[in-house]
DNA sequence: CCTAAAAATGTAAACAATTACATTTTGATT
DNA sequence: AATCAAAATGTAATTGTTTACATTTTTAGG
């Protein structure tokens, strides 16, 4: 492999010019340029890139920390990061930790160790390991964002979603609503939750906390949580869940316990993943936008590697309630 | 951050044991060794991972080549190569190429410039930019695999696969079989379609090519596709597609044409995705070993990296028909 | 044509590890 | 105690770039 010593002797230049021709071309005259360019070309030259990142402490990569790869939302979240980090000239790694605290920690030792640039956590935590250091720690946190980080986030007004498809339930004439959320800690499942019972509030529906349920975004979490609601004294004639595969399980389970959807139970789901539209029935969600979440916050973290001001430090991208068939009004007898 | 340098000088030993206390301990005496350790400890001491690299011309990272990591079979397989690639001390970077060529080939040049050590491709083909330099390009070919390639390569008996699928359709008295294939250059599509004939002939019932369609993988081909088929003069009793999500596509168009699925019509996937088993009906598919796939890729990934030499150069995972409720006997009156 | 400023180019020192080779220390055997 | 091989350690070269600083060349205005 040719080095930039050879292109430089068979250019009849210094290495710096080379160098210069390669990334600050303005700086090097025409003609230079041209008996550089040549001398490439003759040798095949392709810069050392390890050698360039060791010297300036920069590897052009960062590194995406996700809960599940998996998680067809998700996928589509990293779809966007990297097409957008591609077109920055950076690289993505890939750091499904499946919750474990150990392999976070070891990506963002890769930070520490400027192996990687930056993080883009989609989790809604710290990264272990990123929180002992003080100083300027390259993070931005998508979708499920802390609540008063230094942070810089994206996400979704998940108040307002919730509120919204939950007043869509509401004016269906719904007065028994259950509710099958995600992991308690999180800020999404605060959010949406709240959103929902400002929603009741507002309508002056008493809440049922015996109809709020738990589950881990599984389809067989949701189809549990479903089975949980239906065996209790005053089962829920619509079920709020707060992702499409929940919903998905709950719809399942709903139907093989002999009942309808939407007839009997309306089902909702959040996110708008592919499968929402082709399900049945049809599947009212809230959609997001995944691929946006993952572009902006790969600019966003460009412009904190680059200690460029980020102008909007906590960002809210729109949403929009997808209304279909597993949702109808309340049937007259009940 | 402190160097190897300052070690060494707080050690009272030379870099080179400093250095060979990390990577070969064996080769340090046990009190040298304690007293470098300390030294690292109160310098918190991190070695430079880019400087390593460099020096070393490798980056412990390799590279995983998918046409879209939105496809929920691909981010199973993903994650499958991350959590042997963690445990095999590789980092792994994100090459979702969308089928373009031009990204392909900036993913290869990374292996030619040591950003990476290695490839695992998850699509049919030699990557655009490995094909040019004939010497050893470290790379496996995983799920759909090139024939006749000098690469390794790990998928499944494909033709098998469609055989046990077909006669299962077959033996519930189907004659009329439609298939929704995807993608015609690839192997994947090709056994398949084999499995498929070969199961045919041996039970003596003609094919009728009409009934052979192409889809894309995506649920809106698979649903086009179902359309096309029920337009056909003489529309099918039973579709095989090969994938679940063709499969789901299809089960909504022949649902929303008023035909009922399995009671007029047959449906099959292939991959068993996680929202197989929860779809109306329940989905009838080929269950592949999707994380295998990945860790199993990654082993081999590393054989090649590092020389030693693969036993099982083509290697072959099992697959495991899975009979649900999409599939059922012929209705009598046809 | 002269001169000063600007532009272009060159020189050589980093960067932080690994490792070939040289040297010293250790320990067993006589 | 002497010897020698093996084990442990040290010295210093090496890796391929970038870049601060020094030097040379070009340009423009008088």
């Amino acid at each position: 492999m040719a080095t930039i010593r050879d292109v430089s002797k068979i250019a009849g230049v210094s290495v710096a010019t080379v160098s210069r021709t390669l990334s600050m071309p303005d700086k090097v005259s025409q003609k230079t340029r041209e008996k550089v360019q040549n001398a490439i070309d003759k040798t095949n030259y392709r810069p050392n890139i390890l050698a360039r990142n060791f010297r300036t402490r920069k590897a052009s990569t960062i590194v995406v920390l996700v809960p599940d790869i998996a998680n067809p939302f998700f996928s589509r979240v990293i779809r966007g990061i990297e097409q957008t980090a591609q077109k920055l000239g950076y690289a993505v790694l890939l750091g499904d930790t499946q919750g474990l605290r150990e392999r976070e920690y070891t990506y963002a030792n890769m930070v520490k160790t400027s192996q990687a640039d930056g993080i883009i956590q989609l989790d809604c935590h710290v990264p272990f390991g990123a929180d002992e250091e003080e100083d300027i720690f390259p993070i931005v946190n998508v979708c499920d964002c802390i609540r008063n980080t230094a942070m810089p986030t994206i996400q979704l007004d998940n108040v307002a979603a919730a509120m919204e498809m939950t007043e869509h339930i509401i004016s269906l004439k719904h007065k028994n609503i259950g509710i099958i959320h995600g992991p308690k800690e999180s800020t999404i499942t605060m959010d949406r939750i709240k959103g929902f019972e400002i929603a009741l509030k507002n309508a002056d529906i008493d809440i049922d906390r015996s109809l709020v349920v738990e589950g881990d975004y599984s389809i067989k979490s949701g189809s549990q949580a479903a089975y949980n609601l239906l065996k209790n004294p005053s089962p829920p004639s619509a079920m709020l869940c707060f992702n499409d595969e929940m919903a998905i399980g709950a719809i399942h389970q709903v139907k093989s316990m002999g009942f309808s959807v939407p007839h009997d139970i309306s089902v909702s789901g959040f996110d708008d993943i592919n499968f929402a539209e082709f399900c049945d029935p049809p599947l009212t969600t809230i959609s997001q936008p995944a691929e946006d979440f993952g572009s902006k916050a790969m600019l966003m973290l460009y412009d904190v590697i680059n200690e460029i001001e980020v102008k909007n430090k906590n960002m809210f991208l729109p949403f929009k309630l997808k209304i279909r068939n597993s949702t109808a009004p309340l049937k007259k007898d009940e």
